[in-house]
DNA sequence: TACTCATATGTGTTGTAGCTCATATGAATA
DNA sequence: TATTCATATGAGCTACAACACATATGAGTA
């Protein structure tokens, strides 16, 4: 993989790394929402909430449309829901076993 | 989805919201190769290599495996490497319009 | 135009991630 | 067992991310 795929890739990861902006993300689903819905679904402060969706909305992960006095958010398809399905599958399945604390070598502490 | 998934979902990302980890996981594809191979590969130093295999096995990203002196690491899996494409692919394909400097409304600053 | 509501933005603070240096550990070999 | 090679780890530094407060902007309405 060219060095510059993976540095947009580590962007939209390290964008997503964050538990607040993924729960934003997630909490939007396939709908439109204004900010005022998500600052109460997420209990997080308006400026807080306004600052992540500045990044989200920089790195492409989120697109803005105003209606009237309010500006309503949205994810761009559905096909990031369906990565984070995968990923979350992949994970439940495959790793964390536990909090990982076994992950040296068997019998060794490496 | 529950907010213990979205926990574990955006460690995930976190982990691989890094440039250096992510040429890590990807420079091994899906074989396993000893510390010193990656360290030539990336051109980190072998002190950062260390630390950064070390938050990608706690967070079960990769595996050691030693073989006489050398420890081998390695992907548990080629699923990851498929989800990284299917990412990949998104970013190139639905977003990543320039620098995304025109993500706002059209005609207006928000 | 003045006022209100919804949202954005500039500034400052604080915790933590990433990195390096020095050193420890653990396997192989003489 | 002494030495060497491969890798891990603890301590300390620095830069930046996340957050809050105060304030600005921009749309709707009286």
């Amino acid at each position: 993989m060219s060095g510059d795929k993976i540095n947009k890739l580590a962007t939209i990861f390290k964008i997503l790394g964050e538990p607040n902006r993924l729960r934003i993300v997630t909490s939007l689903g396939m709908e439109c929402r204004p900010v005022s819905d998500i600052v109460k679904a997420t209990g997080m402060t308006q400026t807080n909430v306004s600052f992540h969706l500045r990044l989200l909305r920089e790195a492409g992960l989120v697109r803005p449309e105003r209606r009237g006095a309010f500006i309503y958010y949205c994810l761009p398809d559905g096909e990031l829901l369906e990565i984070f399905d995968l990923l979350s599958v992949w994970i439940d399945l495959k790793r964390w076993h536990g909090e990982q604390e076994e992950a040296g070598l068997p019998g060794s502490k490496i």
